[in-house]
DNA sequence: CTATAGCTTATTGTATACAAATACCTTTCG
DNA sequence: CGAAAGGTATTTGTATACAATAAGCTATAG
């Protein structure tokens, strides 16, 4: 991580992450240099990244904006989410390790912990969270599918999905994640895939509901 | 198509693809830069762009080598395609206009053609083919399904199966094209979804077989 | 007052020179 | 003879200047 064009995609992806460059804004590649204290070639590499990842998007003649996610193209994420973790946890069934299995349990223990001692400690769960999760993935052994599914999971509206989780969404998903493991106790792909779609699916209504009020969505002044 | 990184493209993906560049060999920008006739500036891009969809690979240390696939690599993006490509499938049942129902008639029409008459057109059925599967994407509109649909069926080895199907696979293809299409007519997306995993498999299959004898390779010469 | 053609400015694309990193080879010491 | 250290060559990364393209503005004609 220390070379320009890694700063570069970080600066700029923390910055979408935190709102400093609101969706549907456009970015120059020399602003961005000079933000990130590069030069214009590491940035285009970065940018070139982001876009892969779906952070970005780039109009027809080429300009580039922070993207700006409607709430079907989240109901869609999620589903496609959904449907590519189900099946990671299906062939990580066959496959996981003594080791992972133990490793999987404790980050399931430290979740129980975040969301345990009186106020919960989102970050430590959002954390122990991504862990559990990555760990299935490695167990699936399928490189394509963990790129894809950072397609789907690392954009900046689901990366925030936990925050609006109530202590009773946070429970759900640890008992989830013991279900997980129970599954994969037994091998049993059918039923590890099964609780991870509801897994994801409730994630998305927990989300869509704290949203329900709140259903404005922004403005696209982009050319398709 | 114009630009001289979409140039380099198109031309070291041609090269994968006829194999001039051989599976697991070192490519060097420079070297490419030159084959291009274009600076490394827009090789560079182009080599991201093929990484991202994994017709390259890069090791720890950033060199590059045109991707290396095993049997067991491609029944696994054989898999994720019959997967997303089902789920395309499915909401495109949902979604499909009078327009691209009409395409869809048309291109099986031509698929048909290429391969009624004589010696099959196996250029002529690849083309109409992609077309086909291009609609029904098209139809479902979802653009991240689009981005890693391409991920799993822009494979050299993909992309060169269809040269391996005998006759009585060039008709199974067509006939589950038609039945692809009267699933659209009533609107049946788990029609349309299970069709086009038959449909996937299948394909998988014929490739797997006519290579279990033959493990030679042919080279497909088709442009981008 | 509107629309459009032409000019001006803003932004991205490309080439090139140089810097940094890494692999490879050679030499030397155990 | 083998291993390790050092230096050299190869390859990738970055900065910068310039070219090409697209957007925005202004003036002018209808």
């Amino acid at each position: 991580m220390s070379r320009a064009s890694d700063r570069a995609y970080s600066h700029i992806r923390n910055m979408i992450l935190s709102g400093e460059l609101q969706p549907g804004l456009q970015i120059r590649e020399e602003a961005l240099a000079e933000l990130c204290g590069v030069s214009r070639t590491p940035v285009r590499d970065a940018l070139r990244r982001l876009e892969a990842e779906l952070f970005i998007r780039r109009n027809e003649s080429q300009r580039s904006f922070v993207a700006d996610w409607s709430l079907d193209d989240l109901e869609e994420a999620f589903q496609l989410r959904a449907m590519l973790e189900a099946y990671a946890a299906k062939r990580a069934a066959m496959r996981i390790s003594w080791d992972q299995m133990a490793r999987l349990r404790s980050h399931n223990n430290a979740i129980k912990q975040a969301i345990g001692a009186g106020k919960p400690d989102i970050s430590r769960f959002l954390d122990h969270n991504r862990h559990f999760h990555a760990i299935i993935l490695e167990a699936s052994g399928s490189e394509r599918l963990a790129g894809m599914l950072a397609q789907v999971t690392e954009q900046p509206v689901v990366l925030r999905t936990a925050r609006q989780y109530d202590l009773e969404n946070l429970r759900r998903s640890h008992h989830e994640h013991e279900e997980l493991v129970m599954a994969f106790d037994n091998r049993d792909g059918e039923w590890a895939g099964a609780v991870m779609t509801a897994h994801i699916r409730r994630a998305f209504h927990a989300y869509a509901e704290a949203h329900s009020s709140n259903t404005k969505t922004s403005q696209a002044d982009e050319a398709a």
